[in-house]
DNA sequence: TTGTGTTTTACGACCTCC
DNA sequence: GGAGGTCGTAAAACACAA
């Protein structure tokens, strides 16, 4: 590598990356790798010997950090600022090349990661909205529950009082209640639509009857 | 020391764009 | 058709618990 430029770009990343480089590999004592890769294909079709260019060969803290900086810089990398930046680290423009492909491919992982969480947040969020309107509709469910028995409370109240004394209408009108409300069913899904009313024991009513008594009892 | 999991470097296959 | 992209994967390098 051209000192020259090696210091300049330490200088200007020691600035930025006050912590960097404590501990830098010095030049010349890159560790030789432990164990040696499979020839690849290429390796296998040049057939030399000395097959050092196609070694891994782990890049120094240097060298990493003038790639991320150029990575923050610029996401892709044009013919020209691969060259530069191969010559300036001393690098095979094609391992430049192949540090860019790796290092986008770990962004777009880092993304991804990070919009699945915003979604499983968001997620999280509604499920929970969910829950509480569910319990909201039940208890409004039981108020209007409540609301009905009591109108028909009412509604026979009035029936009653039509014919009778005041004593035995208010008689009357309890030993009704237990038997209609003890066959009163709520759907299981706890909807209240499609229910039906029992008539009184002993009471026969026509179509047209049953309808306006269901009616009545409803309001 | 060693087994194992993770990260990094490198490559091949395939695709897109000019 | 070539350059450069993504994707999937192999293998080296590394970290770390047992």
């Amino acid at each position: 590598m051209n000192p020259t430029v090696s210091d300049h770009n330490m200088a200007f990343i020691s600035q930025l990356y006050p912590d960097v480089y404590t501990h830098i590999v010095p030049q010349g004592e890159v560790k030789p790798p432990k164990r040696r890769r499979k020839k690849s294909k290429r390796a296998v079709a040049a057939g030399d010997g000395s097959n050092c260019l196609f070694k891994k060969r782990k890049l120094t803290d240097e060298q990493m950090n003038m790639l991320e900086m150029s990575f923050c810089d610029e996401h892709k990398l044009e013919s020209e600022r691969k060259d530069k930046l191969a010559a300036e680290l001393g690098l095979d423009p094609r391992q430049v090349a192949v540090w860019f492909q790796n290092r986008r491919a770990r962004w777009k992982n880092k993304r991804l990661e990070e919009e699945y969480n915003q979604l499983k947040s968001s997620h999280d969020n509604v499920v929970v909205d969910k829950c509480r309107l569910e319990s909201e509709v039940l208890q409004l469910k039981e108020q209007l529950f409540d609301a009905e028995r009591e109108i028909q409370r009412l509604a026979e109240r009035v029936e009653g009082g039509s014919g009778n004394s005041p004593v035995s209408s208010s008689v009357s009108v309890e030993h009704n209640e237990t038997s209609f409300f003890g066959d009163y069913k709520v759907e299981e899904d706890g909807d209240y639509d499609n229910m039906v009313y029992p008539v009184p024991e002993n009471s026969y009513m026509d179509g047209e009857e049953w309808m306006n008594y269901q009616l009545n009892v409803i309001f």
